[in-house]
DNA sequence: CAGCTTATCTGGTCTCCGTCCCGAAAGTCG
DNA sequence: CGACTTTCGGGACGGAGACCAGATAAGCTG
């Protein structure tokens, strides 16, 4: 089934090869979205079609697999929601393979990124925690402040975790061996049946 | 003692003013760095040399209670590292009185602000991170995954009591007691003394 | 006082991101 | 064939932030 409408001739995955390429050569900052789309052989509108802006080419990855989330209606409700959040955590993180590294984090030293790498990551690290807030709050619209704790601490904690996949290098296990140690402290802290706090 | 050099004619606290009104007036984005240099009376130079960003503005209390934060060198080696760097952080938090809301973050609606406030907000966060892995890590060149988690968790947890602590309004109590629950089951969780992991 | 050093202020220029508008191209559908 | 829909692309604009060269105003030194 073909929709109506102009048949696109680029693609995301083509502009980011051409984007890859050019950063690769020069560095990211060095980089200007005017060459990226001329190298992908576009016009520099058509990059913005495809993202909403430059640092979004280094998060591709990353977003794909924050969109792949489950729906936090299915989730909720659950006997343990801290257990249900990270069980959907290394669910999501067994669907990125080992060989396929967030690329820009891989190739940050490389890239010259730094205050750059973090400013556009932390969007994806909200987004994580906005994720999770709404499936652990039992009332969404005003949670408590033990529910956002958990969540932006679960969110550091997978962020610490997904760090240390990057860094491990090329021999690296998969994502959920490095996120499952880095969640479980937290996940015995802000477990109700913990059994080792009396509150 | 004056120093050698062109004394300032101007300083940050008149800079934050104008811009602060000025933010009122016609919220953030629609505000220009011309605009407040004008309005201050200075050069629009003269503001990036006491900001480095104009989201700068938004954030000077929390920088300057992060400034404020122990040197790790004093706090590493301690024996419970996880309860030092929580009392360290309760101790910044009283030295922010309970009428000082940082001004952003108070006035977030009303400014327009969001995806803007969270990008500038999280280099806070990121400064916060790593000073916490600096008194954290044993090795602050090899940090375990453990600490890295610890480090990124707690830091989460400290933002979260403080936007509890920020949207509590007016009546508001102190930081540190927004602060303490939300540290609390992290700390819990991290703490090696905590006798319920064997791990 | 004259001259040197130091630090701030100012104006100008530059690149580039991100946004907006509008028209053209290229398909589908009736 | 004509209407509709979607993508493409060119042009222009505003604003952030970096950079530089020069002016200004203090203290220090001889």
């Amino acid at each position: 089934m073909t929709r109506a409408g102009r048949p696109r001739l680029s693609s995301r995955p083509m502009l980011e090869d051409a984007a890859h390429e050019l950063f690769l050569e020069q560095g990211y900052a060095a980089t200007t979205v005017d060459q990226i789309a001329q190298r992908a052989g576009v016009g520099r509108n058509t990059f913005f079609n495809y993202f909403g802006a430059k640092s979004d080419v280094l998060w591709a990855d990353v977003d794909d697999a924050l969109a792949a989330l489950p729906p936090s209606a299915e989730l909720r409700g659950d006997d343990d929601p801290i257990d249900a959040v990270r069980t959907a955590l290394l669910e999501a993180a067994d669907t990125m393979p080992a060989h396929r590294v967030p690329w820009a984090v891989s190739q940050s030293e490389l890239l010259g990124l730094g205050a750059e790498l973090a400013s556009s990551g932390v969007h994806r690290l909200a987004r994580l925690t906005e994720w999770l807030g709404s499936v652990l709050s039992s009332r969404p619209e005003r949670p408590s402040v033990t529910e956002r704790a958990a969540a932006h601490a679960l969110a550091g904690a997978a962020l610490a975790g997904a760090i240390d996949w990057v860094r491990a290098g090329r021999g690296r296990s998969a994502l959920r061996d490095h996120l499952a140690p880095a969640l479980e402290p937290v996940c015995t802290g802000f477990s109700a049946g913990s059994g080792c706090r009396t509150a």
